[in-house]
Order: structure tokens, then C-alpha cells, then sequence
DNA sequence: ATTCTATTTTGTAATAATTACAATTTTGTA
DNA sequence: TACAAAATTGTAATTATTACAAAATAGAAT
């Protein structure tokens, strides 16, 4: 039961942080949802099989994650901060559509970039804004179909 | 006195938006400051010359500048939207000690994309995030200092 | 110039995301 | 097992943004 934890008891470990299980439990959705959900998403998945956990821990939990580059935190959507596990960067797709987004892995010289304009960069993030092939092809259908 | 506002007549006359004056101090003001300003921002200044002003009309003249492309929001700070007249794309540099956000140019392949990861692409944003030339300056001084 | 109507502006109230904070609980260590 | 530091919880406060209705204004028609 608790090994299905083990690789994030070891990831909590590596950058020492104190191990909970709020935070192991998000490490663990964000392992397994690659969809870049908002705190209300985590929250309201994890408070199903841990009713006790509160929003504010989801927030700490995050902050934490995050100053330690265990995850990162896009400001794509404007209204609300998503979530990504960081594993390899990427840049990200939000369809104006569905609202949904996705990961795009095309080369960009300036993803590992550490100096633009002379000012020290520590984050890159590459967003693009448009309508998802999916609801591009439910567009035409309904065209066609009427 | 009306002719300081000519150029911005023209360009909501070539728009086909109402001109009130709100929209000409709005477009002037981002012409005249490019550092990205929030709303909070603009509404303070705007409202010295424009005492009647109200901020829900910033946010609707922003919203009909921004539907007509006349100028663009960015996402980067994760809190509130920035705004910037759209005159050539480019990219964003925002210091996280200072706050400000810069304007980086930089050749970047991706940035006309139409399309990415088979999605259609309307917007791209660049964004990146770290300290600032001013900020690491002032920084190495207050080492050196004591 | 005057009238008229659609659109905009204004002010206030509502909503949504995030942060602050103090009491309670838990973790890691001794 | 006991203890102190750190985390979790629940609630209240704050901030950015949106909703909405009444008053004002822009631009077209007269
Ligand atoms: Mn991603
Ligand atoms: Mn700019
Ligand atoms: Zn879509
Ligand atoms: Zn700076």
C-alpha cells in the first residue's frame, strides 16, 4: 500500500522535505494526470480518499513542490495557476475551445536559455493560444452535419 | 488638444470601434508606457485626468482593444494580466525581485507558428522569468558594500 | 442643430482564486 | 515514548475579475 508511494517517498527525501501524505498524494496525481489541473481539480480528486484535507494544504503543498523544481506552475490560462510535474521542458497549448492543455515538444533554441537581453533567466515557458485539433475537427462536422 | 488624440482616433475609426475617451486615454497611455502595466495601474492613472472614470470601463475597453487585436494581454505574472500595445511580436522577460517585466527581442522560430502539435495556433507568449540586470547589480553591490 | 437608439460608462454587488492566520495535529528525532 | 519544529486544517481576509442595471454618450438620421 505504501510502495505504491515509494517513488515519491524518494523524491520528497532527495530534496528533504518533511513527507506527508497530502504531499505524496499530489506528487502522485500530478505523476498520473500529465493534464495540468488547477488546485480546485487536485483538491477536489484527492478529498475523495482523504476528506480531510484542506485546500490551504493543497496550496502549501504546491508552494513547496515548486521552490523545490519537483513541479512547476504555469500561468497560461490567466485565471488560475496549473500544475505540471517537470520532467524534460516543454511548451504548452491551451485550446480558447475545450479549455484543455497540452504539451508540444518542438525544438526552441531559447527553451535552455539562461541570459536574454543580459537579465538572468531561471524559468522558460512557451504558450501558444488557439483551437485543439479535436475541436477543429468537431467544428467542421458540425459544419458539414448542420 | 483633440489632435494629441488623432492617432488613436484612427486606429479605432480603422476598427470600426466607438470612439469614447476612455479608449483614446486607455490606448494612449499604453502607447506612451510600455512597461506592461495592470489594470490597477492604468485605472490610477487615468482616473487624475478622468476623475468619472470607472474601472469596470478599463476592463471593458481593454476587453474590445484586445478582441480587435489592437493590443495584447500577458499572463506572465500569474496573478493579474499585464497589458502592451501589439506592435511586432516579441517576447517577455519578468524579474522576480523587482517585478517589472521587459521586452525581449530574441529570434525565435516558433514565433509565427500557425500551427503546433497539430493544433491551430492564434497566440504565442514567450515568457521568461528570473532576475534583472538592474536587480543582480544592485545585488552584487549590497555584497560588496556590506 | 435636434432627435433617437444602440452602445458605453458608471457604481455597486457578486464571484473566484489566493493568502493570512491561529489552533490542532503530525513528523522526525532523541 | 516524549518533544519541538513543522505541517495541516478551517476560517477569515484579500485581490482580481465579472455581472448587472441605471445613467450618460456616440453616431446616424432627420
Ligand atoms: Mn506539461
Ligand atoms: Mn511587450
Ligand atoms: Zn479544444
Ligand atoms: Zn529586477
Amino acid at each position: 500500500m505504501i510502495s505504491m508511494y515509494k517513488k515519491y517517498v524518494k523524491i520528497l527525501k532527495d530534496h528533504a522535505i518533511i513527507i506527508t501524505s497530502p504531499r505524496l498524494d499530489i506528487l502522485k496525481f500530478l505523476d498520473e494526470h500529465h493534464t495540468h489541473p488547477d488546485v480546485e481539480e487536485i483538491y477536489t480528486s484527492l478529498k475523495k480518499k482523504h476528506p480531510s484535507l484542506s485546500r490551504t494544504t493543497v496550496y502549501n503543498s504546491l508552494e513547496i513542490l515548486k521552490k523545490n523544481k519537483i513541479i512547476q506552475s504555469l500561468t497560461i490560462s490567466g485565471s488560475e495557476l496549473r500544475y505540471d510535474i517537470k520532467e524534460g521542458l516543454h511548451h504548452h497549448f491551451l485550446c480558447k475551445h475545450c479549455g484543455r492543455i497540452f504539451d508540444i515538444s518542438i525544438t526552441c533554441p531559447n527553451m535552455n536559455r539562461t541570459v536574454a537581453g543580459g537579465h538572468h533567466v531561471e524559468e522558460v515557458q512557451g504558450y501558444f493560444k488557439g483551437i485543439c485539433k479535436k475541436c477543429q475537427t468537431k467544428e467542421k462536422e458540425r459544419r458539414n452535419n448542420g
